[in-house]
DNA sequence: GAAAATAGTTATCGCGCGTAAAATTTAATT
DNA sequence: AATTAAATTTTACGCGCGATAACTATTTTC
């Protein structure tokens, strides 16, 4: 195919006939120019393979077509799963998707931040720590980039905020659990790093409320990203201790839960809601693994696709319109009941 | 602090009172001028914050300090593990990772190399999918970037690979399962696309022919990356159908365990080594869930930790010496026996 | 304390491309 | 065929920094 290698722009304009301002125009925006000219182009492009240099391209941008994709620890499945979901939504949109795990490491999400602004991105999803998260630099950032979060919001910081609604999907859960049996106590962690897991206590709170029983929070302590290990310890613990006044735990999320299960199934307890059952265990997330627990998790699912879609879709439409949103936007998906057979 | 914003190293070079070529030298390597000068301009950093332009600094150099890490799917535990291992170690050599996933899609990796070519990395650590990647792809890559890949090898490609030696590994398993109980079956999937299957079949054979045993393999089909799903209905159908000739089964990984004890469960088999238990079941690679299975899984640990270093260091290695290895290096780590209650 | 080594300065070029203005060609319209 | 609008070409400049050469200042060495 090709002759000779095709060094930069100028070259690549002698060979195919077309001149390099032209040139640049296609490589912008492929339609921009005449039709029998990006077939010349394209027809060139195919003998020679020339790509322009992303550096100088990007030097002499205003803006570049990266977009910054930050998540708080990529080995937890479901940012893996999310981030995935969007790094395919950028793609999809022809923008350039970068993607920076904090490692569970709320330091390294503002290195994260410092890393992109040197990007110069045209913009970047964030799903942020939440309170951990150093919410004076998440503002600072936001200034110059426009910044759409995901997941877990930071009250009236950045450009829009798209994520679940805990209040309504709780209330789904707690509204199954005491229909279909005893009402659940709620177990999360003493110091949740997530905003979710306030809002799913207050949510819970809320449920019990309305349908009329009264709500047993049992928090435990432990620190890190470790969930499953501390619902295994810790809910062991109260498990073995009877400290559930009912017979059914809703936990604070499927890592939790996922943990729990563990712990109940070596005290040799079942799990579910079969009469030989000896206690019903709920999550929330629908965690890619629940599926796949003994017994499997009921829970709520979030609805992955529809957040990562709608959060890349909302950064477009800033960086297309190139004007701020005059008014920040906050998209709540509803969260659908899967009910499996741990409760 | 900073009164006005410096735009370029010139205005920097202005307020810090150090001309222009020796800040480029500094930045290169802050170890490459005087002491008191380094400190005269971290002092001056310090009040200005000035940092150059990534894009016209990558455009000049002959060689970025980029590093690109692909892995055919962050999805998985296991690579977004040992992705998260191998960029904490370049970031700690001083190089900046970017972190690609195939997202279980071949092509995505050929995209993903191209896409890191743009870059001109100084090098890029690959987890390759193996059997279904574009062989000949990869080859023409490493060409032009030293590569080193681990997890899985591609034959006499690319300067050294690191992974996990699945023949040692294997008769360690199988030599405790035949030692503490029935000798194992083995259960995979009929077109793995990661070499290490491969590996691990061959050494299944091997060591139950050492051991004096029959080997027993089902290879069960099933696409793509749901390998929990694979599991689960493949795994179950045999049990279902008697179809193991022992009451021992060592799966090809994890995921396929994780799915298989899954389906034990719903089947109401107790799986284990107590007198009590219908089956046992085994994995391979210590996936970060396997702790958590019900039981817990008895499986080979990789060395996550020691595999992403080796990896890392080896690219470094080369790219800081600037020669290519003259004999390709293969480093295996020997895998360690998880004894937990499945087997 | 003079010579030698090291570090810093000034000056200048080049990288590959974006972008703007003016001149020219091509296509669409009446 | 003449007019007009749109697309392309020419020409020229600038982006921010790496790299080098020739020169000067500072530090080491004995």
């Amino acid at each position: 195919m090709g002759q000779q290698k095709i060094r930069n722009m100028e070259e690549f304009a002698a060979v195919s006939g077309i001149s390099r301002p032209t040139l640049s125009k296609y490589f912008n925006d492929p339609d921009s120019v005449r039709r029998s000219t990006r077939e010349k182009i394209e027809a060139a492009l195919s003998q020679h393979d020339y790509r322009p240099n992303v550096y100088a391209v990007n030097q002499n941008r205003r803006k570049t077509r990266n977009i910054g994709v930050v998540v708080p620890n990529l080995s937890d499945p479901f940012f893996s799963e999310i981030g995935r979901e969007v790094e395919l939504a950028c793609l999809a949109a022809g923008y350039s998707p970068i993607l920076l795990s904090s490692h569970g490491n709320p330091a390294q999400e503002r290195a994260n931040l410092d890393s992109l602004r040197a990007l110069k991105p045209a913009g970047v999803l964030l799903a942020p720590f939440g309170k951990a998260s150093d919410r004076e630099a998440i503002a600072r950032f936001c200034r110059d980039v426009p910044v759409v979060t995901f997941d877990a919001n930071v009250e009236g910081v950045c450009e829009a905020f798209v994520g679940t609604d805990n209040f309504q999907s709780v209330e789904l859960i707690v509204e199954y659990l005491c229909r279909s049996g005893e009402p659940p106590c709620f177990f999360e962690m003493k110091t949740p790093s997530n905003p979710n897991a306030n809002k799913r206590r207050q949510a819970y709170l809320e449920a019990m409320e309305r349908h009329g029983f009264a709500p047993h929070i049992h928090q435990v302590p432990g620190e890190g990203w470790n969930f499953e290990e501390i619902g295994a310890i810790e809910g062991g613990r109260l498990i073995s201790a009877g400290a559930f006044e009912t017979d059914t735990v809703l936990c604070s999320n499927d890592r939790l839960a996922i943990g729990m299960l563990s712990a109940a199934y070596e005290l040799g307890l079942r799990v579910g809601h079969g009469k030989d059952c000896a206690m019903r265990i709920a999550g929330q997330d629908d965690h890619p693994f629940s599926r796949y627990t003994c017994p499997p998790l009921t829970t709520i699912a979030q609805d992955y696709g529809a957040i990562a879609n709608r959060a890349a879709s909302t950064l477009f439409r800033i960086i297309e319109s190139e004007t701020r949103l005059t008014e920040r936007e906050e998209t709540l998906f509803d969260g659908k009941l899967v009910m499996r057979a741990s409760a």
